[in-house]
DNA sequence: ACTACGTCCTGCGAGC
DNA sequence: TGCTCGCAGGACGTAG
């Protein structure tokens, strides 16, 4: 949490209001969070890449933004706490609120280079996503399929709610080793789907995420297995299980999803 | 080149 | 009631 369609919601919301806008001041108060970005630059866009937001400068440096798993992004409204960044701009204030500081900040200039991740990042998901690749690459990995779509390799913005539900969806165990092509391209079906039905419920607020405005998501009335240890399987009425796989809560139908 | 693990962090809920 | 403990988790640095 936040995943790529918290991000892609954030994205959204924030467009119209830092398009176009004229940065007055760009404020660090945490040295995870700074970009020290010249007082009068122009924003000319707003992006995204799995997980990270880009505001791109006429000049050529970027804004990057990484909201770990606990970073919010709030127009025109003051954090109570845990404020470790403000970009004032001549349309508005943007707050970066983030009380386990794993995210990030911090100023790309022209030809520096991007994040080791951004190298190894899959492609995006969407209605033109190329399935038959993406699993292509699922199926080269090694180790539990849990781990490998956590990799992004083959998906761009996977994250642990995705991972878990996309999981349930395509019946396969997180533990899962082996998978033939079939169970790959459903798996990534999965993915894909619950990613853009994410983003149309403005994304999952369950714990710390929110919209830019202070208002929340409403994709967590929507999930199936993730949260729910301990509550029957939608699908079967078994109670769901919790293990950890690569360090990370996993929670599943131990009848449902097979190895 | 690859993989694996420790590190960063605070809030909150479980258990004693 | 009040304490401690463990978990939540993405990305990056470093070790092997």
């Amino acid at each position: 949490m936040p995943e790529l369609p918290e991000i892609e919601t954030l994205r959204e919301q924030l467009s119209s209001k830092v398009k176009g806008a004229v940065i007055l001041e760009s404020i660090s108060y945490h040295r995870r969070y700074n970009a020290p970005v010249r007082s009068g630059a122009v924003i000319s866009d707003i992006k995204r890449r799995g997980k990270y937001i880009l505001l791109s400068i006429y000049t050529g440096e970027t804004i990057l933004i990484h909201l770990g798993m606990s970073g919010q992004i709030l127009w025109n409204i003051v954090p109570v706490d845990h404020m470790h960044y403000k970009l004032v701009t001549d349309n508005g204030v943007l707050y970066i609120r983030d009380p386990r500081r794993f995210g990030r900040v911090r100023l790309i200039y022209p030809g520096d280079t991007y994040p080791a991740t951004f190298k190894t990042l899959g492609p995006e998901p969407g209605l033109g996503l190329d399935t038959l690749s993406s699993a292509n690459i699922l199926m080269k990995s090694s180790g539990y399929i849990k781990a490998r779509l956590l990799e992004q390799k083959a998906v761009a913005g996977v994250g642990n709610y995705i991972a878990d539900e996309a999981l349930h969806m395509a019946k396969l165990h997180p533990k899962t080793i082996l998978i033939n092509k079939k169970q790959a391209i459903k798996l990534i079906k999965s993915v894909n789907h619950i990613m853009l039905e994410s983003i149309k419920a403005g994304g999952v607020s369950e714990r710390d995420y929110l919209h830019i405005d202070g208002s929340r998501g409403s994709y967590q009335n929507q999930l199936k297995c993730y949260g729910r240890n301990g509550l029957p399987c939608l699908s079967c009425g078994n109670p769901l299980k919790k293990i950890r796989v690569a360090s990370r809560g996993s929670t599943f139908c131990d009848v449902c999803q097979v190895i």
